[in-house]
DNA sequence: GGACGCATGTAATAGGTTACATGATTAC
DNA sequence: GTAATCATGTAACCTATTACATGCGTCC
């Protein structure tokens, strides 16, 4: 079993879904944190199904294609289960603005504030985002995030993770920003 | 040109190194933000070598294996100037933790605190060395720290935004395990 | 004798993205 | 008309990890 057949069981433990669905969610819901595209899901989907894990039923629709609902099986339940609580694999960090930013001294201070001041904005609409879907949490659903046993604080809580990420990264963009807007010492050449 | 190819005319625009050198940073000094095997690294540097971007001489040595030592050239540094002012194409997070969390509402608190508690003090571990470094640049390099033209500088950048990522990890696992103490309420089970 | 560091490669597999493929309905 | 949404799949390709392969020197 690997990871996008947990995220997508991890889906089904709250609802049935098509294929469809799954991938919409993991688009947003789960997309910042966990994302993949629908050829991957569907051939995942048949594994779980051949493991026992989901059942497929047909809904034949009226006016748009049919599609295929899953729901998770106790078995599927029981597997989440176990791996939730086993200790995370390091996920190799790649984050390709830092790798750019290792040879940033190569490039004229201009240039690099501006690549930082694209991603803060980026970055910091996003966390705007967070903040709306936040915001909108903390008002419908107050009493469900203060329980552990719920969805929706789980899902609270993932956000929560994207919120102090995207706030770091801003934070930081910015400090590049400003470090790179200090007048040039004397440029020393290597070599 | 990949990612990979950058991450090692990175580090061959700041020192001539081997293969073997070269995947000893790579799990260092870059390698928590950006990591590759020998087994990517020397096939890569054959690439980068026939594009002409890095250079090759056999250095013979006494006591112990030859090894190739690569430096890059003029064209190497160019592609690489041009690459670093690119904006960057967004990487796909994949946090298999928080992929764990959004299903942690189906595991007692117990188990999550648990894992939590094993992920905060990894973390921590990683902040603490970090840190190390941070205070190790900060006495030892200082004046090149200030300029932006410097690699010095760069490192230090790459490795602010580790710091604050780290914290920032350590303090959301923290509050997640806050979070998995409070008393549970009446546990209203779906479907 | 065995583990570890230096040193360089190849092969097999797994994971993930992009492209190919089809087709109806609805909104602009 | 043309783009977007719903809906499900396969194929090709690229990236990345693990395993296979070799061999000397040093340290315990």
């Amino acid at each position: 079993m690997n990871n996008i057949g947990f995220a997508l069981l991890g889906l089904l433990a709250r609802d049935d879904l098509s294929g469809y669905d799954l991938s919409r969610r993991l688009k947003m819901p789960l997309g910042f944190f966990w994302q993949a595209g629908h050829s991957q899901i569907y051939p995942e989907l048949a594994k779980l199904a051949g493991r026992g894990f989901v059942r497929e039923r047909t809904v034949v629709q009226a006016g748009r294609p049919n599609k295929k609902v899953y729901s998770i099986t106790p078995a599927g339940k029981a597997v989440l289960l176990a791996w939730v609580a086993l200790p995370p694999g390091r996920t190799p960090p790649r984050d390709e603005l830092l790798l750019k930013t290792y040879s940033i001294w190569l490039s004229p201070p201009a240039e690099g504030r501006k690549l930082f001041a694209a991603e803060a904005e980026a970055h910091a609409k996003r966390l705007a985002e967070y903040e709306g879907y936040r915001e909108q949490m903390e008002r419908g659903q107050k009493r469900a995030l203060r329980s552990s046993a719920s969805p929706h604080f789980a899902t609270y809580a993932t956000l929560m993770r994207g919120i102090s990420f995207e706030r770091a990264y801003v934070a930081w963009c910015r400090w590049m920003i400003k470090s790179l807007s200090r007048p040039a010492a004397r440029t020393r050449k290597r070599q």
